[in-house]
DNA sequence: CCAGTTATTGCAATTATGTCGCAATAATGC
DNA sequence: GCATTATTGCGACATAATTGCAATAACTGG
């Protein structure tokens, strides 16, 4: 077992909560790609898993903290959380729908993470979103 | 007419679209509250405003840059764009679903603006969610 | 490693959300 | 005001999400 599903598969019995089939596969196919919509998800999966499965597993993967939910463009989108892949922000392009992931810059993150503590306020996350137009659509 | 209002009406008037009853409600709506669902904003007008013309209201809305849309929590919510409120953040509070408006932070938008420019990406609009416990969720 | 127990799944039905065409209506320019 | 044109409301439709329940798969203790 590779050992992010390791990892899944231990917050899972933390939380008393089976490791099974449909959830490896979901957990599978959002570490192997982009941000994806639910529908995205559906599809891939739509041999092996059922719709309503799949809106049963993502909905559990978040209340864990596994996944999180973006606004990206126009579409909300799912993601592993922080602690499966290394925090990010994310650009989208608004003419043509490309997603890019945006490295990490720890000046931006010190200031954010001022900014909740200034207001008292516990931060656990939190997500940035540049909206705009890429190369390609600029030019 | 108030001033927000007058404004909205050029903002039309520019771009050869007329000044309805249903747009100058779902303006005022979206005014005098927090952020709105679709389903609070089709639910607070629905005696006076039809669904469909909810959605092509602020679909309209949107395409014109009035108001945007925001991924805060778990749903998608509709507020009123820079030209009509002032810039700023948002936090949103994960027990108890309160929403709080983060003052703009000139260090932090520039940040923002670098990151973007850094990757050759023309950012016409950006928005940052923080999440957490608010004060009362957090004692 | 097997059987019993309990949680989870798939399916079908249901509800909620969003879109569309079209006749009736309201806004704009003259 | 009146004619012109855009917009609305309505009903029908399409898509997305949720639910109840019987069948199935995962976990536990022996």
């Amino acid at each position: 077992m590779n050992p992010e599903l390791k990892k899944l598969s231990e917050v899972l019995k933390n939380k008393g909560q089976s490791l099974t089939n449909p959830r490896k596969l979901v957990f599978e196919v959002l570490s192997s790609h982009e941000p994806q919509t639910m529908n995205e998800l559906i599809n891939l999966l739509s041999k092996s898993v059922d719709r309503a499965s799949v809106y049963r597993t993502v909905g559990l993967f978040e209340s864990l903290g596994i996944t999180q939910r973006l606004a990206l463009g126009w579409k909300y989108k799912i993601e592993l959380s922080d602690a499966f892949t290394h925090h990010h922000h994310h650009f989208s392009c608004m003419k043509c729908g490309l997603v890019i992931t945006l490295q990490d810059n720890s000046e931006l993150e010190a200031g954010i993470s001022l900014l909740a503590k200034s207001q008292g306020l516990t931060m656990t996350d939190h997500q940035l979103e540049i909206r705009g137009l890429c190369q390609d659509c600029t030019s």
